[in-house]
DNA sequence: TCGTGGGTAAACACCG
DNA sequence: CCGGTGTTTACCCACG
């Protein structure tokens, strides 16, 4: 009773998570609306809508932001149509935009093979080939909403910078636009950081042929190059010569932003009615799959491989291509990486999501968008709901690492709403856990090093066990103990995912200080500090030695 | 199928 | 009495 948790929604979070057996049973349950911001509707109180103000004539500059309104209208309502129609059930199999690139279709229906198939159909090799190509899609998805998303916090700052113009307010309006404009860095920080985190896993493969390839799933932002032309020449038509300014600004902005798309060497994959050229192509020569220049691999940098706690040096391009196929060829090692890796990208597509939600409430509060509350976070929802369903096991490659577990039940609330599921919803980073650490030794220390940043930062969950997270506590100082206190602290500064549940992981180290012995408890001055019996830890686990 | 390791929850005792 | 600390037990789950 007294050591319930305080707010409202992380209980919601530790139900989510605690109740992970009432969620495998009835996955209909969790809905998982609890922590959408409350400030969403903060604004209801406030004037009505950002349209313009009825109070008499409208001078020039009114009549431009209304035609600008206007334009953006119709602007959300194409991408609304798409959106809306894809975001139904049944949606993946009847109304497949027409843009769709079948490659695509026949990668990512579950129906269309099962994980088991492609097993036997495919080697190795071929399946690596697979994933590269699947996550070639999911990434290129990944860059085109970003892209639109910018496009439309422009197109909808800019319509805010002239409606500021008019109002009254112009210095507490400038704070608000500051505050927006820190939020704007702020996801473009966390785009750029989530898309870094992609290329680094190689698992880029960008085709100038799909540039508008979209994914069952996902379409909801599948705009093409020619709509939003379409709709700029129409801007352009209804704006007067005192917009032009700004009309070149957009146009630009959203040009470069279709043209950076294409920043990928030109490749030799046309859109193929059935995806299987492609495919084949990948297969002929699993060097070539990332459709980079011959010098350049997203894996490779600085002469030394850029494999997630690789390092390995590697002279030329030949020499890292022998070796990116002899050490990370597709086995459990190189699957659990990546399937930790895959966790990074999912985490970090939450935290996009939330602050996309921020910036939404934001921006609602500032009625700058008096309708569409939810369109920036649907996107995203769908982003990751596409990804998760898209890697079900039934039709995820196999070799792939499948996000959290081999269950998708714990996966499936996660699309009622992405906020709550957070970090608790990878609750099977047990398995994953034991084997980096266990099976493969990875050194804690440097795991830690590496992506130090991203685990203070992001909300993901360490994979690590609770015992070699302790021990790493305590040998990170100097004196080798540390109070219990001294632990929380550490955990908390260290892992963004330990600032919440403090109940349940206080308690799951209290537990494991207990449990095992390589912890001992010594008694001090000031009270009673904790160290590690190596040679107790090292007994605990027999290394084995791989690789 | 079973043993094992890890995570989580909870009860309980002790202490300041 | 309360909250933090420490111990212990029970249960679940994934894995080999």
């Amino acid at each position: 009773m007294s050591r319930t948790p305080p707010s409202g929604v992380v209980k919601n979070v530790m139900m989510v998570e605690s109740a992970s057996e009432s969620i495998r049973s009835t996955p209909t349950s969790q809905n998982g609306v609890g922590s959408v911001p409350n400030q969403s509707d903060a604004g209801g109180t406030r004037e009505g809508s950002a349209s313009g103000e009825t109070n008499g004539e409208l001078s020039t500059a009114e009549l431009l932001h209304f035609q600008q309104q206007q334009a953006l209208q119709m602007a959300r309502q194409l991408l609304l149509q798409q959106a809306t129609g894809l975001s139904t059930p049944s949606s993946t199999e009847n109304k497949q935009p027409s843009v769709q690139v079948p490659v695509s279709v026949a990668m990512m229906s579950p129906q269309m093979i099962t994980q088991q198939q492609m097993q036997q159909i495919l080697s190795p090799a071929q399946l690596q080939a697979v994933m590269q190509q699947q996550q070639a899609l999911m990434l290129q998805q990944l860059q085109e909403y970003y892209k639109k998303q910018q496009e439309q916090l422009h197109l909808q700052l800019l319509s805010q910078q002239q409606a500021g113009k008019q109002q009254a307010k112009e210095a507490a309006l400038g704070n608000k636009q500051l505050a927006f404009q820190q939020q704007l860095l702020q996801m473009q920080q966390i785009q750029q950081q989530h898309l870094l985190n992609l290329q680094r896993q190689s698992l880029v493969g960008l085709q100038p042929g799909q540039g508008q390839v979209t994914m069952p799933g996902l379409p909801q932002v599948a705009v093409s190059p020619s709509d939003l032309q379409q709709l700029l020449k129409e801007m352009s038509n209804n704006q007067e010569d005192s917009s032009k300014q700004d009309n070149a600004e957009l146009s630009s902005t959203i040009s470069t932003s279709f043209s950076s798309s294409k920043m990928s060497p030109p490749t030799v994959h046309p859109s193929l009615p059935n995806g299987q050229s492609a495919l084949q192509n990948l297969r002929r020569d699993s060097s070539s799959h990332y459709e980079m220049p011959p010098s350049s691999h997203p894996l490779y940098g600085h002469g030394e491989c850029r494999w997630p706690g690789c390092e390995a040096l590697c002279e030329d391009m030949g020499q890292f291509i022998k070796h990116l196929n002899t050490e990370h060829a597709l086995d459990d090692r190189s699957t659990a990486q990546c399937r930790v890796q895959m966790q990074v990208v999912q985490q970090l597509e939450i935290q996009l999501s939330k602050e996309s939600e921020r910036l939404q409430a934001m921006m609602t509060h500032l009625h700058m968008r008096p309708s569409e509350p939810k369109h920036f976070s649907q996107p995203l929802n769908l982003v990751s709901s596409a990804t998760h369903t898209k890697m079900s096991p039934d039709n995820y490659p196999d070799g792939l690492p499948q996000p959290p577990t081999s269950a998708t039940a714990p996966i499936t609330p996660m699309r009622a709403g992405t906020s709550v599921i957070s970090s608790s919803s990878l609750p099977s980073m047990g398995p994953v856990r034991r084997r980096i650490v266990d099976k493969f030794c990875t050194p804690i220390s440097s795991e830690l090093a590496q992506n130090h940043e991203f685990y203070k930062n992001a909300e993901v969950r360490p994979p690590f066990t609770y015992a070699s997270l302790i021990r790493q506590a305590i040998l990170d100082t100097p004196d080798r103990q540390l109070t219990l206190n001294e632990i929380y602290n550490w955990f908390t500064r260290m892992f963004a995912y330990f600032r919440r549940n403090t109940a349940t992981w206080k308690n799951a180290v209290r537990h494991n200080l207990s449990l095992h012995k390589c912890f001992v408890r010594v008694e001090n001055v000031k009270g009673a500090v904790w160290t590690v019996d190596e040679l107790e830890y090292q007994k605990r686990r027999p290394p084995k030695m791989t690789g």
